[in-house]
RNA sequence: GGGGGUGUGGCAGAGUGGUCUAAUGCACCAGACUGUAAAUCUGGCGGGCUUGCCCUUCGGUGGUUCAAAUCCAUCCGCCCCCA
């Protein structure tokens, strides 16, 4: 199987979820699937032995930074990105495409590409979509992005437009750079849809992606800011369009609640920081829903996190021990919550997955939303 | 016994006649975080309500003054030096 192809295994009779596989060089990956994000090679705060733990699948790092540090001679070297933090599996990188949104004030962007002016020392770095793809051949990610904009939100209709467009042009310069060499063979890249929330935006970028080809299709420059309905909307006007054998990949999502919207309308893959930045500041997801476990009502409460959670933050401390270490900045609890939100986020496409096999998608989206807003509702009383 | 200093909000610590409910930090109470410049950021932190104002606060008491955390007297507490 090509590195990156999809494979339908069941759809849903009651909505557009799917469940599914994707082949890569380093395994099979389950799909629905949720990717934690490990920027600099390294998901923040857990080893890559309770990573392998938690049932994650493949992760995500970034090319921009590892470009920055170590530096490609230095993965190059050990043998690629997955060799070189010992994860020996699925890898994704992102090409960049984020920074040219996250970094805006600190980089120039042209037709050619963007100039950064590095977050860490200020020295000048180019990248071009060309340059991307090279730096993403170099890390040797099973899947690879391509480079584009993430356009800022909110954006007019014109400026939307151009983005999109320039982020089209340069997908067309990233799929010829990537297919030079015989990269093709062990790696695979994937198109990302702009267009913000402008439908007609949206769908021509989708078709414009298709003709171009790709192995896989992302969709980008959402859940960053603009309302829940909207990207809902742009997801229901892209995804019949794509074609059924390609996996569809929504990036940088993201809440529980997001994954569910998501799935029931097709899409395949997710990435987000959430887990892992919302536990460094001790925000917990549960079943029972979100909490932080620095406030007071946690400090004499001796239960785990998540009474469904079997993790082994959850079998192995209480609410009142990591509320301590929080309060205490013992660096632990950035570990421990860290850990326990990406098990939650990878049980919970491992719940999906079993109700799609069961066809009772929408049944168990329902029963989680009532659990998840249970709190919501006692606070409301 | 003599001399000097000091007492400010939960803590530390500015302020030394009006612009003081009193800087700042910590602690405390919440909130935010979505392809990671984030172990970060934001707000609150005397009481009351009609949200603009009223009341109560700078060791205690008494005074000076139109006005006192700020000046004076006195009491109480603490610290340092000498004996």
């Amino acid at each position: 199987m090509e590195c990156g192809s999809y494979q339908l295994i069941k759809k849903s009779s009651e909505c557009g979820a799917r469940l599914g596989k994707v082949y890569t060089t380093r395994g099979i990956i389950d799909t629905p699937v949720f990717m934690p994000v490990g920027t600099q090679g390294t998901v923040k705060g857990v080893a890559i032995e309770f990573l392998r733990g938690s049932g994650a699948q493949i992760i995500l790092a970034n090319s921009y930074h590892l470009y920055l540090r170590p530096g490609t001679e230095v993965i190059k070297k050990a043998g690629g990105i997955q060799k070189f933090n010992s994860w020996n599996s699925p890898m994704l990188t992102d090409s960049g495409g984020f920074q040219v949104f996250s970094l805006r004030n600190i980089r120039k962007i042209n037709e050619d590409g963007v100039e950064f002016q590095s977050h860490i020392d200020g020295s000048k770095h180019f990248f071009s979509p060309e340059k991307s793809v090279q730096v993403q051949k170099d890390i040797g990610a099973d899947i690879t992005m391509c480079f584009d904009e993430c356009t800022p939100y909110p954006a007019d209709y014109g400026y939307a437009k151009s983005s999109m467009e320039l982020s089209l042009k340069w997908a067309e310069r990233c799929k010829k750079e990537f297919y030079k060499d015989d990269s093709y063979k062990t790696q695979s890249l994937f198109g990302i849809i702009q267009g913000s929330v402008y439908n007609d935006l949206r769908v021509r970028s989708t078709m414009e992606m298709l003709n171009i080809g790709f192995t896989g299709y992302a969709m980008g420059g959402l859940s960053i800011g603009e309302p829940k309905k909207d990207m809902h909307s742009v997801l229901e006007s892209i995804l019949p369009v794509i074609p059924e054998n390609k996996a569809r990949y929504l990036m940088g999502v993201g809440m529980p609640e997001d994954l569910w919207e998501g799935v029931e309308r097709g899409i395949d893959m997710f990435d987000c920081v959430i887990p892992t930045r919302n536990g460094r500041n001790g925000q917990v997801f549960t079943s029972l829903g979100k909490i932080n476990i620095r406030n007071a009502e946690f400090k004499e409460d001796f239960s785990p996190l998540d009474p469904d959670c079997g993790c082994p933050v959850c079998t192995g401390y209480s609410k009142a021990y990591l509320n301590h270490l929080v309060r205490a900045r013992e660096t632990l609890y950035l570990s421990l919550l860290s850990l326990h939100n990406i098990y939650f986020m990878i049980n919970l496409t491992l719940k999906m997955r079993k109700s799609l096999e069961n066809s009772t998608f929408i049944k168990s989206k329902k029963e989680f939303f009532e659990k998840y807003y249970s709190r919501d509702r006692l606070s409301e009383d």
